[in-house]
DNA sequence: ATCAGTACATTGTTATACATAGTACTACTA
DNA sequence: TAGTAGTACTATGTATAACAATGTACTGAT
């Protein structure tokens, strides 16, 4: 009975902290999950579409027998949380109004 | 390509709005749109929803020919904005930590 | 007579977050 | 050395719900 999470807001999630540095699939769900619960049947899909939009390029890293596959953040998906910011911001305001009342 | 309006903020907002007095389907709907777009089809099943979790009561008053009916908040109504409300705060707080870069 | 606005309802679709489950490897431990 | 927990990624299925599109029906203005 949590607030579901929006698809641009699990984007924007994503490309704040990729913005930061490169990580693995595995690792960037763990980061997450410290402040909002999510699976990761959630964060893999997310990625590919990201991926899939130029948002994100990836490598691949072998690491004691397993793969990583490392997520890097593009120019474009800089841009793109720009973008998403910048919406955040005004939503946030917009339900705040609402929310108390809306007068 | 906006932020979709999650379910939560959607019963927030509509609350919000009629913990301060009454309205009828179309005139709220007019009322949120000022500050989100929401179309109709999406107000008025979320408006039978509230109402069947008993978070809002209804009257019919009929005007110029036409009805009006009109949806009042409840007691229970007022409990779940609260609830709400805390939920949003939270929700703010971790979604922004986490697009600045979530350290 | 026509069109825009008011007011509510219904149906269908699409997108997607999440659950569930599976694969496969490592490392600890009893 | 068998068993369990943790790591890392993948695949499938489903339920929900916001929204589009459409319809009905009345009023009032041009």
């Amino acid at each position: 009975m949590a607030i579901q999470m929006p698809t641009e807001l699990l984007d924007g999630c994503v490309l704040g902290i990729l913005s930061n540095g490169d990580y693995y699939g595995y690792a960037l769900t763990q980061k997450v999950q410290e402040d909002i619960p999510i699976s990761e049947s959630t964060m893999y899909p997310v990625l590919r579409r990201l991926k899939k939009n130029n948002f994100l390029s990836t490598y691949d890293e072998p690491f004691q027998g397993r793969n990583r596959r490392y997520y890097r953040i593009t120019r474009e998906g800089r841009a793109r949380l720009n973008e998403v910011t910048t919406e955040w911001i005004e939503f946030k305001s917009q339900i705040d109004k609402l929310i108390a009342g809306g007068d």
